[in-house]
Parts: C-alpha cells; sequence; structure tokens
DNA sequence: TTGTACTGTAATAAAAATAGTTACAGATGA
DNA sequence: TCATCTGTAACTATTTTTATTACAGTACAA
C-alpha cells in the first residue's frame, strides 16, 4: 500500500487545490507521472469509499465528493488500506511449537495497536490543512 | 520490511522463550517455517544491531545479546525497518507542478510523524513482555 | 447524429520487491 | 579430522506492484 497512499494523497491534493474544476485523469497523472489508468483505477477506489465523484463524458473528469474540510487524511488511509502495516506471516509458522502456534495473535494485536495510532494521528489531519502547504 | 518484522520478533520471541539455550538457524527456522539461510541473514542484521549474538562452530548457534527486559520492540521494529511506512513516489513527480514539486517534502513529514508514533508505541513493550503471553 | 473527449474496466505485460535455494568457506569442539 | 554449525554470496523463483493497451460506454456540442 506504500505508493498508494502517496497516489491517492496527491489526487486529493490536486483535487483540493483545483477548487471544485473537473480535472481529467490525464491531467492528474501528468502531475504524479504516473500512467492514467492507473490513476483512474485508483480515483475508482476513492470513489467508492465516497471521496471523490466523477463525471463521464465530454467535458467530465474528477471531483471531491465533498469539502476538503470534512475529509482527514486517515479516510484516505483507509480507502487506500487493505493489508496490515507491519505484516502477518506469509507461511503459517510450525503449530507444534508454542511459539509458533500463537505469533499471528499476538502480531495481530501490535498491528491493531499501530493501526489504531496511525489512524487517529491521520484524523487530525483534514485534507484542507495538508493542502494549504501547497499554496 | 513487511514480513521481517513478523520473522524478527519470532526469532527474538525464541530466543527469550529457550532462556538462553543456544538455538540453530535450522531450529529456529522450523518454528517459522522458512528457509534456514533467509532466517540466517535476519540473525545476521539482527547481530548487526546488538540484539543477538551468535557463536560459529559445533554447538554454536544464537542467543540474546542482552536480557530481554533490556531490548523494547521498538528496537527490533528498527533493525528490521529500512524504508518508510506509508511510501515515497516511486517516479519523481512533475516538478513544473506545486503539488508534485512539494509532494514529497510533505508525504515525509507524515511518515515521520508516524514513524515516531510507532517507535513510541513499540518503546513501551519490552520483549520480555511481549515473550510473556507465550508461556 | 456524428465526432470528440472523457470515464470505466479488463486483460495483459513489465518491472520491482521479496522470499527461497544452493553452495561452500570458515569456525569450533569432540 | 570429522561433524556441526555460522556467514555469505550468487542465483532462482515467486509474488506483488506498476504500467500498458485496448475498447466499450457516456455526455456534450456542433
Amino acid at each position: 500500500m506504500n505508493g498508494r497512499f502517496q497516489i491517492a494523497v496527491h489526487i486529493m491534493t490536486l483535487l483540493t487545490v483545483s477548487e471544485g474544476e473537473q480535472l481529467s485523469s490525464d491531467y492528474i497523472a501528468g502531475s504524479i507521472n504516473a500512467n492514467a489508468a492507473l490513476i483512474r483505477k485508483e480515483l475508482s477506489n476513492l470513489r467508492k469509499h465516497n471521496l471523490v465523484s466523477s463525471k463521464e463524458g465530454k467535458a467530465g473528469g474528477y471531483t471531491l465528493a465533498k469539502p476538503a474540510q470534512q475529509i482527514t487524511m486517515a479516510q484516505i488511509y483507509q480507502a487506500v488500506k487493505q493489508d496490515s502495516i507491519l505484516g502477518e506471516a506469509r507461511n503459517a509458522p510450525n503449530p507444534a511449537c508454542a511459539v509458533g502456534k500463537n505469533i499471528n495473535k499476538h502480531m495481530a494485536a501490535i498491528n491493531t495497536g499501530i493501526d489504531d495510532l496511525i489512524n487517529k494521528k491521520l484524523g487530525m489531519q483534514s485534507l484542507a490543512d495538508f493542502s494549504k502547504q501547497f499554496q
């Protein structure tokens, strides 16, 4: 989810700074220097999370779904994150070992603890706050 | 760094639980269900960070470099982490764009803020605390 | 009603990151 | 001097991420 948060924040910042104007995926991709279809995919995800709205057809494009004051960085983070931050085991550890048997559970506790913390921290900053830095 | 933190914590927990006994990389790999050479690579890194000591030769193996009470989960995290959590841009964004030009700097600020938070949180839990859960 | 400029999405390819493997030199103790 | 272990490099395989291409569908406007 590394690069995706970066991209999502970049997108959201562009939409904030351009104040309601419809931006095309091509334009956004140009600023990010990434592929337009990829950007549309992320925009699609952000729309699913009610952070952007889109308009098809000529003169279509993307805008914020609501004022930047009402969007927190945590919401963007949530929209993008899919896996835990510090990771779960990819190989089932050995269940015959007292440590292996329980490590996933205890790692999960660490992960959710940290994730809560991140959400709390990012929840304190609105997209409007963040975007102000670019003016 | 996802899977590596999991592996490193697993290793450190095994070494804690086995109370000073030398463990071989083979034994550790068996509990984690991973490759022994891979585990040795991570052990090598943990040693570099003064968290484990190793002994070569027959009857060799690995032990904690210091008591588990004196090791925090944050130290393990630090030993393993190499990149930022939420990511920096992989493509240089467009420098001709006010947002693209500055996004990396501002994302970096978010990243270090979160990293500090993680360190603070993980710094509150010792390896001894964590390992108690497995007894 | 037709052309143009967009979104939406799937299929696929390329690239990068991660994990796993093999191999073997060197250390150490029995 | 043999057996058992670490240390590390070189390499391969796998998985994940990112990029590309392609095209159907929508909306506006002349």
